[in-house]
DNA sequence: TGTACATCAGTGAACGCGCGTTCACTGATGTAC
DNA sequence: TGTACATCAGTGAACGCGCGTTCACTGATGTAC
């Protein structure tokens, strides 16, 4: 941590660039880490001056961007893994719960960056690419039931707030009385994405 | 705003307290005000000097508690008050949900006061009276359906954690293409808190 | 083969800002005698 | 009835800090002629 860096042979400047983000990435990664994700704090980690990032990154929220970039990739692999080969419908669903709260879990920061606003109130992500990681969990949901793709569209986007509001309810409210992650999973898991549709 | 304020008369200084109180209240109301709720910002609205905080709170986090206090009250009015007098369960769980979504949507500042962390990482209060509108929650499943109150209490959080998830989504990711929220709350209320309780 | 020049990957030093918090002080109001 | 004193509701001035960002510079490496 704050080595200093030796500088980079000409012509491969854009090096720094991949130091950067994963420096940034890294800060996220400890715990108190997840708000104070500050330009100087990035560079402190990479070993560069405070103002070498702007060879780079025009501003904050273009440094966003590029670790929201890298990590979305991952967790998408990480959802994608935990439920291939999984051919029953029901147990598909809730691997993909189980690894979607198990990652927001074991990584707070990423997950505030995916989701959140990462302590940098009105960003958001240009192009959402949260919508990979929301169609597997609609064909799940698909395989599942018969009625119509917009049904399977709304269920999942509700599934997916039931998860994210357990991911982030846990995270900031840790003294509440939470029944097991297991049952909660199962009641969104059962209710929302049921084999039948019919409403009570 | 930040106009100067006349003293308290001796023996009421007390008052003060509530002036800063309703200062912090106010600057949530604002848009931007989220995360920008410091100290100082809160001094200056009340129209006094910025130590003058600590004559009546030890810490940032004691203030958080105050303004949490008498935000919380005022939310479960108004979830009391939207679903008092609806006998049928399904009307008064939707009409639950439609005030939830409603109050996050119209007051994101204070939303994020009760149940995130308000720009103040780590900070948590000490006694969560969010159980209060839990239990409304509880109750209105129970009215619904004849299982025990265990699977009450988790369908009850289960709900709860798919709100908190519209609300937070919705606030921090508008670009994202939402089905209609009626839609969303009849899936969460008709799939969680369903008339009969079988799994799939 | 040598040299003037351009490019490149950064750095040195500094800017103005708002923050949370501390310490010593003030000036009005009440109280004891 | 007057005065010394205590209390109370604040303020003046300042602290050290980290922040995002800007401007001018450096020193090594390559290129043109």
């Amino acid at each position: 941590v704050a080595t200093t860096r030796e500088r980079n042979p000409r012509g491969q400047g854009a090096l720094l660039r991949d130091d950067l983000v994963r420096a940034a990435d890294r800060l996220l990664e400890t715990a108190g880490g997840e708000a104070d994700l500050s330009m100087r704090a990035v560079t402190r980690e990479a070993g560069v001056a405070p103002q070498s990032i702007y060879l780079h990154f025009a501003d904050k929220r273009e440094l966003m961007s590029a670790v929201y970039a890298l990590r979305f990739g991952e967790f998408v692999d990480v959802l994608t893994t935990a439920t291939e080969g999984i051919a029953d419908p029901r147990e598909r669903l809730l691997a993909f719960g189980r690894a979607y709260l198990r990652y927001g879990e074991e990584h707070p920061g990423h997950y505030r960056v995916l989701f959140g606003t990462a302590g940098t109130p009105g960003w958001e992500p240009e192009r959402m690419s949260g919508l990979a990681a929301l169609d597997l969990l609609r064909d799940a949901i698909r395989d599942r039931r018969a009625d119509g793709a917009d049904a399977a569209d709304g269920s999942a986007v509700a599934l997916w707030a039931g998860l994210h509001g357990l991911v982030t309810l846990r995270r900031d409210r840790p003294s509440f009385p939470w029944p097991p992650a297991e049952t909660l999973l199962a009641t969104l898991v059962d209710g929302i994405a049921r084999a039948d549709s019919t409403a009570s």
